[in-house]
DNA sequence: CCCCAGGCGGTTG
DNA sequence: CAACCGCCTGGG
């Protein structure tokens, strides 16, 4: 079991198992934590964060001591890593993927956050998805001072949903401007209710969120797995994809977040990340020779 | 100029 | 149903 120590300048957890800040930020699940002089820096929930690695168990936190427990939270060191684990499937491709990403831990994001990060998201990619992100941060959200620094909260879906589309295109949010608006929309007016949706077994829950103009099955499967914490949704990218059919062709992607057990999405990450790790070391490799 | 990037909606056969 | 295509935009 982990324990906080509390020292007048910052926050140390220790006793962590399975935990790589690093990892845990490159993984593709999150779009707004950014590593600046060693440092993983950040807004979640309207609270931020700085927070660096000591050591394999140990992470140093600085922010405000009561938002301890919403980091908690956040990184879930309520979950024990070892029980899910060992939930996985034993297969030499899932034991690669372990050690590739050992210490990846599936954060609780915030649900609206989710939604919109993961429609964002679609025919894009990382870097500028980030970018837009905190472009819409900049202009909606709300400043967040810290010494010398200021961040933005992420906006809320009642300050989206009151946005005009074009300012919303101005934003170079592109064709993804509509499917913002229509899911603050439908979120503000209580038409998709993210409390209902999280009380619904997963299949319902997808269903709901597709609903929203712009959420299709992955959209709606990477906010249950992310903002949700419904861990056994199994997103399906051109990167799953490439993996089930590279590793696991007689699996029928239907069947993949059954094959994979009850922490499926969380397995799907590890599995993604190792074969981006993978791919982008061959692909560095070949661009020297 | 091409293609791709963690898809989706709309149309067509 | 499945297959296809266009889509904002930026980067290689």
């Amino acid at each position: 079991m982990y324990e906080i120590v509390h020292y007048s300048d910052r926050t140390e957890i220790c006793g962590l198992d399975n935990f790589s800040l690093d990892r845990i930020f490159d993984c593709g699940q999150c779009f707004r934590f950014d590593k600046k002089e060693g440092m993983w820096c950040g807004v979640a929930f309207g609270k931020y964060l700085k927070a660096y690695q000591k050591d394999e168990t140990t992470i140093v936190l600085y922010c405000k001591t009561e938002d301890i427990p919403v980091w908690c939270e956040f990184f879930c060191l309520d979950e024990d890593y070892k029980d899910i684990i060992s939930t996985f499937p034993s297969d030499p491709i899932i034991a690669d993927a372990l050690n590739t990403g050992k210490g990846i831990r599936i954060l609780r994001q915030d649900k609206w956050e989710a939604l919109c990060s993961f429609i964002i998201s679609q025919n894009n990619n990382i870097p500028r998805i980030k970018k837009l992100i905190s472009a819409l941060c900049e202009k909606y959200g709300t400043e967040i001072k810290v010494g010398s620094d200021t961040f933005y909260s992420f906006p809320s879906a009642s300050v989206l949903a009151g946005a005009s589309e074009d300012d919303l295109y101005a934003l170079k949010l592109g064709f993804r401007a509509p499917y913002i608006l229509s899911a603050a929309k439908a979120v503000e007016s209580n038409e998709v209710s993210l409390e209902t949706v999280s009380s619904l077994p997963a299949d319902k829950a997808s269903l709901a969120l597709e609903s929203i103009k712009g959420v299709g099955p992955k959209v709606a499967a990477c906010t249950l797995l992310f903002g949700f914490h419904m861990t056994g949704a199994f997103p399906i990218d051109v990167w799953v994809k490439k993996i089930l059919e590279k590793y696991f062709p007689h699996l029928p992607h239907p069947m993949a977040g059954e094959y994979f057990g009850k922490y499926a999405g969380i397995a799907q990450q590890y599995l993604f990340y190792h074969e981006r790790y993978v791919v982008s070391e061959s692909e560095s490799k070949a661009s020297k020779m």
